[in-house]
DNA sequence: TTCCATATATGACGATCGTCATATTGAACG
DNA sequence: CGTTCAATATGACGATCGTCATATATGGAA
């Protein structure tokens, strides 16, 4: 190879971080590869010098997607403990507030993508389970006290539920007030001891 | 008007029935209008006799399915009344049940669409959120003991996010077992008296 | 039976979809 | 300074989308 690798995979990089966001945006079938190619600054014919099919491209940006919106997540739950909160409130109110509630492009794709998953193929749907998976496992890591893994998946359910719900609503008041009645209510119920 | 109206009310009724189907199976942008002209048993240009555009469709589509699908689970949560099952029992278990695991286009079309919610035209957004508080509201009426309305929104949102992804695991065992596991600890922690 | 309003069918429009064959660019080497 | 080959651009393909103007079929009223 004569020219630097690290051309063609900075461009493939940037294709996958578009579709990543878009796909949060416009959900699996709601952008093309002519608009992904554009929002990245390429034209779209150049697109399958970097993917086997439109396909491969969606598998890359849901995993893209999951770890991105996780470490936003992870990052943001780790300031509300640094500021004396338990895990589990952390939890709750990073996952659950007003930020995630605006942020669809950056945030959760699980909330925005698991109602579209039955529908897509089969490597899209391995992809998007190993997100659920390892967002289930997040959430265990986090139960207070020596709760079963059982309940992670209940506490899983409810938080994307939710969100959902809320940005069903909007990101108005109506939205937002739903979103932290759930805040108060999930950390009442769940740890009915301290706030 | 020298026929009788029953002739083009029962079309526009049959097209609404066949929408309102095909949108809980590929989504509100799953599926066309040729699509659903063909699935009624029509060709697709007749369409705009009916229906000032595709949008006024989707939207007496999703009134459809919501009230089918609620009547639906209603019947099905009376029936495991009479039985002698409480009230939020009969809820859990009819909504999280094999049968509505598999019965996607007949089922709760809030699990379906909700995630694509944010993207639709106002009138469908408006829609949609009068058969989400529709839900609460069914919800909130079979809560065991004096519970918040606050509470029924946090089991709509569990009940829903719980379908979702249960769904997401597919119809099979995985998918399956996620839902029996979910159905007994929501019945265990909500009735920690009784079964 | 004849007529006519109504219900449905036909066929076309511009746009956009995923895909691909081919042409053009651009940067590192001899 | 050319040469060469990878990286990207161009432009077209068949299909399908929502929409609509227009033509045909249908069925009750006269």
């Amino acid at each position: 190879m004569k020219t630097a690798p690290s051309r063609k995979e900075a461009t493939h990089a940037r294709i996958v971080d578009t579709a990543a966001r878009a796909i949060r945006r416009a959900g699996y079938d709601g952008v093309g590869v002519a608009d992904i190619m554009k929002a990245a600054g390429l034209t779209h014919g150049g697109f399958y010098a970097h993917f086997a099919s439109r396909d491969a491209l969606i598998v890359e940006a849901i995993e893209q997607a999951g770890c991105e919106g996780m470490q936003t997540l992870v990052a943001s739950i780790e300031r509300r403990e640094a500021r004396g909160a338990t895990p589990f409130k952390a939890l709750v109110s990073a996952y659950l507030s007003d930020t995630h509630l605006g942020s669809v492009e950056t945030g959760c794709p699980i909330a925005v993508l698991v109602g579209e998953m039955p529908r897509q193929s089969d490597a899209v749907q391995a992809a998007t389970r190993r997100r659920v998976q390892a967002f289930i496992e997040m959430v265990r890591a986090r139960l207070p006290g020596h709760r079963a893994a059982d309940e992670a998946e209940t506490v899983a359910s409810t938080l994307i539920g939710t969100l959902q719900i809320a940005r069903a609503l909007g990101d108005t008041a109506p939205g937002r007030a739903f979103l932290s009645g759930r805040r108060r209510h999930l950390l009442a119920s769940f740890e009915p001891g301290e706030d």
